[in-house]
DNA sequence: GCGACGGCCG
């Protein structure tokens, strides 16, 4: 573009007088710093750089006019706005200028002229064009000062309009960065960051000259590092590698932009840093998973050797730190830093601690705070209401969203994905379903997480019907989205489907993670496909770069020993590169349940013991085995063991949702309100399994009973309990869903299947691993679980 | 006229 040779002038003028006001870093005369090494190293053309270096003032142009940006949604903000074609007599302008008053314009700037008070004042834009309008016939738009401050109005204020800034300004003949400055904090606080980046981008190629307060806006509008590197590199060239703003907003942008190295070195190098500087710094660290490196920092901080004093957002960025590193210690050290200094009340730094406790598994702690606290707001309810869903207080968080609609407080998407999945671990789908309806009433947008926890419980709490619809239903999808619908369709044992989502996953160009290829090898595992599995787990690290975890090879035992191939299981087991977990050789061990093998068993129990001596579970499977095989003795000797060592089997437990409230039943339960009705239904139903040929399959029974003893004992396991409840109280046709805490007994698996035939019920229980999904005398899981 | 901070989904 061609530019006149007064621009070129000025520019140069503007910028010499910009050096000599930087009393910092100078370019000049000293060679290149190293920071300014590494930075010719992100421009474009290292040439350009060294050639400005030795002070030719043509290189002005050259130097500032690329800038590289990434996006090409937008055209450049040019085809829009005219800028800068503007009258060129403007430089004599000033001197015509007179108020509305008639008063001479003066230059002192204790004098604010009178028009720029009515800028001031505005309220609105209707007001604000009268002023306009006035100054054009006085003359006084031309001056770029005044002018400035029309565009400065309509940016910044909420009342203004970005618009009319823009077309304002390209009327300006001169404008000063200030007016520059109000166009790019405009875009900036309007998250308009492409603009506020294509904004820049025009001035410079016009000539304009970018101050100190151009960059801070400009860093916090860049989401990239290509094009951070870039302004990085202009702010230094400007001069403003030493101004504290900038160096604060820069340092943000590389931990933005994930380049924490980038950020340390920016902090490092700084001369005053601030109390911004360190909680950026801090900040930094947390959120990139440096939680050791921001704390060491914080503790730097106290040592008081700095001339800085901490403040609240530091220590809300210590406390976050805190949280990842999960770092109790730390956290009452901060908390008794607080009360000792008197920090009052500050709710982020509140809400930061009330986080930080519910993440340490202090919920209690918690929630002292948050009911001690007078001011709470969206963010203390949210994260109060989470708190006790991670620490498995299901019930405290629904209660809480109660109170929260009794105070008038209306939840957000992030009370909705919260709740929702306190319902997806309760198995409650009436209540998921009513959370359902209560976002579409409050009109709750329905975002990727919020849409995804809606799958996740839908699939989670049986029907994987509705969230395959409401899958479909969303505009837009990730990872977590695709995945929660495989692993849905996984569990319930519709593996094709699964791998079908898959491959459609892939066609959408969305990449598949670790926790996909968990879902991927479930299906493989359901369905009986082990050469499929077995190349998708290769095909993880091959394809992906995505190096197996240990449930990966988790998905790989099973599916091995699912097909009965337990000794390549085995040897799986043995050539991973880490130790087997509880789960791989619980998988292995269930594997070894199936298909009779003993001696494997054995092993596997052995090694279970070994690592995890105190897990119920390896005890219960392996004496069920022994019992199996009719080895009563080596399944006596496993339940003594396990009496001796001070253990039970937890008791099951099966929950029922009806009409939105969820009952529960442990074995032999008497304690419901209808009670009596439901062991009639239970003698019922019993009564009908055995006209339809059923025998107890009393394998999995404590083997020192009476035979009668074991029926019975058989006949009120939790879940019959919970089916002959579920029969009683809703109409037929409806399907049945309940959830179990533990794995289902055999006897129940094949009872349940006689049950969904003889009552032409759906049923669908939702054990410790998977879905049943009982119909017409069959299981989805294929008789194996 | 400029800077830093908190909650949700697989």
């Amino acid at each position: 573009m061609p530019r006149s040779q007064s621009q070129e002038d000025r520019g140069w003028r503007l910028y010499s007088e910009f050096r000599k006001q930087e009393d910092g870093l100078t370019l000049r005369g000293r060679g290149l710093s190293e920071e300014e090494r590494e930075l010719q190293t992100h421009y474009s053309d290292g040439k350009e750089l060294k050639t400005y270096l030795k002070g030719r003032k043509t290189q002005i142009f050259v130097m500032a006019a690329p800038l590289t940006l990434h996006h090409h949604s937008k055209p450049p903000l040019s085809s829009d706005y005219p800028l800068l074609l503007r009258n060129p007599t403007s430089s004599s302008s000033i001197a015509v200028i007179t108020s509305s008053h008639g008063q001479k314009r003066t230059n002192d700037p204790n004098q604010p002229h009178p028009c720029i008070v009515s800028i001031e004042k505005c309220s609105n834009m209707s007001q604000l064009k009268q002023i306009h309008a006035q100054m054009l016939r006085t003359g006084l738009f031309f001056d770029p000062f005044t002018a400035g401050k029309i565009v400065a109005f309509c940016s910044l204020q909420d009342s203004g309009s970005l618009h009319y800034a823009r077309l304002v300004f390209s009327q300006i003949s001169n404008p000063t960065p200030y007016t520059c400055n109000s166009i790019i904090r405009g875009c900036t606080d309007k998250n308009l960051h492409q603009d506020a980046l294509l904004f820049y981008q025009e001035m410079i190629v016009q000539g304009l000259i970018p101050d100190r307060f151009t960059f801070p806006s400009l860093f916090k509008s860049c989401r990239n590092l290509s094009e951070g590197k870039q302004l990085h590199c202009h702010s230094t060239k400007f001069g403003f590698a030493s101004d504290t703003y900038a160096q604060n907003t820069l340092m943000n942008m590389y931990s933005n932009c994930r380049c924490l190295v980038s950020a340390r070195k920016v902090f490092d190098k700084m001369v005053d840093k601030t109390v911004v500087s360190w909680a950026t710094m801090i900040g930094a660290h947390a959120q990139w998973d440096q939680p050791d490196e921001a704390v060491k920092l914080f503790e730097r901080l106290m040592d008081e050797r700095e001339n800085v004093k901490p403040n609240e957002v530091t220590l809300v960025n210590v406390l976050s730190a805190c949280a990842r590193a999960r770092d109790l210690a730390m956290v009452k050290r901060v908390h008794q830093y607080i009360d000792e200094k008197g920090f009052g009340f500050h709710l982020v730094l509140n809400t930061a601690l009330m986080d930080v406790y519910c993440k340490c598994g202090c919920v209690q702690l918690a929630r002292d705070l948050f009911d001690k606290g007078q001011q709470k707001n969206l963010f203390s309810w949210n994260i109060m209401i989470n708190g006790h869903v991670e620490n498995g207080n299901y019930e405290e968080a629904l209660l809480l969203f109660r109170e929260m609609q009794i105070k008038g407080v209306k939840g957000d998407k992030v009370t909705m994905a919260t709740l929702l999945l306190a319902c997806t671990h309760l198995g409650a789908l009436e209540l998921g379903k009513w959370l359902h309806a209560y976002i579409k009433k409050q009109r709750i947008d329905v975002d990727v997480a919020l849409g995804t926890a809606l799958v996740d419980m839908y699939a989670k709490c049986g029907s994987i019907e509705t969230a395959t619809r409401v899958f479909h239903e969303m505009p837009e999808k990730d990872v977590m989205t695709w995945t929660a619908l495989i692993l849905g369709l996984a569990m319930c044992g519709q593996a094709e489907k699964a791998l079908q989502y898959f491959d459609e996953m892939h066609i959408k160009g969305v990449k598949p993670d670790a926790i996909t290829f968990v879902g991927i090898l479930a299906a493989c595992s359901h369905a009986g496909f082990v050469d499929e599995g077995i190349s998708h787990f290769n095909s993880m690290s091959d394809t992906y770069g995505i190096q197996p975890a240990i449930e990966h090879y988790g998905g790989l035992v099973d599916i091995l020993g699912r097909a009965g191939r337990i000794a390549e299981a085995e040897e799986l087991i043995q050539r991973m590169p880490m130790a087997p977990d509880r789960f791989v050789l619980g998988g292995l061990l269930g594997a070894c349940r199936i298909h009779g093998n003993l001696q494997a068993a054995e092993r596997a129990a052995k090694q279970l013991l070994e690592i995890d001596p105190y897990h119920s579970g390896t005890y219960v499977l392996m004496s069920n085995i022994y019992k199996s095989m009719r080895k009563w003795e080596e399944a006596k000797r496993i339940r003594e063991l396990m009496a001796e060592r001070g253990m039970k089997k937890p008791p099951g437990c099966s929950q029922i949702e009806v009409q939105g409230v969820v009952h529960e039943f442990v074995k032999g339960d008497s304690s419901h309100r209808q009670s009596l009705e439901i062991y009639e239904m239970l003698e019922d139903m019993i009564s009908k399994l055995k006209k339809a040929g059923y025998v107890p399959d009393k394998s999995e029974v404590l083997f020192d009973m009476a035979e009668e003893e074991k029926e019975t004992a058989l006949s009120l396991h939790s879940e019959k309990l919970a089916i002959a409840f579920g029969l009683l109280s809703t109409s037929s046709g409806t399907p049945i869903r309940v959830v179990k805490n533990l794995r289902m007994c055999s006897d129940c698996h094949s009872a349940t299947k006689l049950i969904s035939k003889l009552y032409n019920r759906e049923i669908i229980v939702r054990d410790r691993n998977r879905f049943h999904h009982f119909k017409d005398g069959s299981c989805s899981c294929r008789d194996f679980w």
